[in-house]
DNA sequence: ATATTGGTGGGGAAAAGTGGGGAATTGTGG
DNA sequence: CCACAATTCCCCACTTTTCCCCACCAATAT
């Protein structure tokens, strides 16, 4: 089915804790038990997974042979930036304070859907990366899904 | 069956709902759940896939990969701006605010329909945009689908 | 003329977002 | 092992937004 798209903008309150969008919420199953999996981002951002979905990198990330070195600090960068949290019962998460520092995330946060996964990004930090390429969108497409 | 075909000018009320032309309304099938998914349109306009429709367009962004940072931005642009609607008991749906600015719409919208799926216009924006391209009408035709 | 379909507008109930207090847990230092 | 501090978790409460339903008007068809 669907996965998750769209966009917010939400305040982070005093104790790092940041609203799900509803629309969002309403993309998890209950295997995901109210869980994501929250890692840095290659672009300045936090991505969250839900648990399931998760699941499925971490198998990916396991099968890496340790006898590569470039295997052994992916892991590392990848894994120890990474947190699960779970929503409460107002379907809030507590962003981990290591990513939100990474992403320059302060009090308030743009949330946007991406498919498999969330992003939270400062709001101002994802205009800046985003403006180029809103010019650009065209090309982008067409050189991104194929075309003449 | 038939696709979307004919427009109409509607209003916009002040929730930011807008019709869908019964006609219109008539070609949407069972699964699509009265739903569409509303994206940024490559000109300045907004577009609705059925939901059915939509989901074919998903998979095959769901297939990029999240390692190529062409791919990443793509996936952002195009699923940050994009929201899945229901009509309501009326036949209406809401169109997001955020695409509503970007297609410059307010309280007049029209609607086109391009067989798979429906275009919302300002009117103002579609007739400039395609004033020149009606001149040409007879070479655009012979350029798009072939011919001497 | 009347019934039916299609478009427009608005009010009230429900859901969503925000903030904070206090209990439970964790971690640290004596 | 215990005391204390800090953090986390779990409710409760308030405000805003969204959504669902009802009502109205116009146009068309019976």
């Amino acid at each position: 089915m669907g996965g998750f798209k769209g966009q917010a903008t939400y305040s982070v309150d005093s104790k790092g804790r940041a609203a799900i969008p509803a629309k969002m919420r309403h993309v998890l199953r209950p295997e995901d038990q109210k869980t994501f999996t929250t890692v840095r981002g290659f672009d300045q951002c936090i991505l969250a997974y839900p648990l399931s979905i998760w699941s499925k990198q971490e198998a990916d990330i396991s099968a890496l042979s340790i006898y590569n070195p470039d295997n052994r600090d992916f892991i590392r960068l990848m894994l120890s930036q990474a947190e699960d949290v779970t929503m409460d019962s107002q379907g809030r998460i507590m962003l981990p304070k290591p990513l939100m520092d990474f992403a320059k995330i302060k009090d308030r946060v743009l949330i946007i859907g991406a498919l498999r996964w969330i992003e939270f990004w400062d709001p101002s930090t994802f205009e800046s990366h985003i403006a180029k390429r809103e010019a650009d969108f065209q090309d982008l497409a067409r050189k991104v899904m194929g075309g003449p």
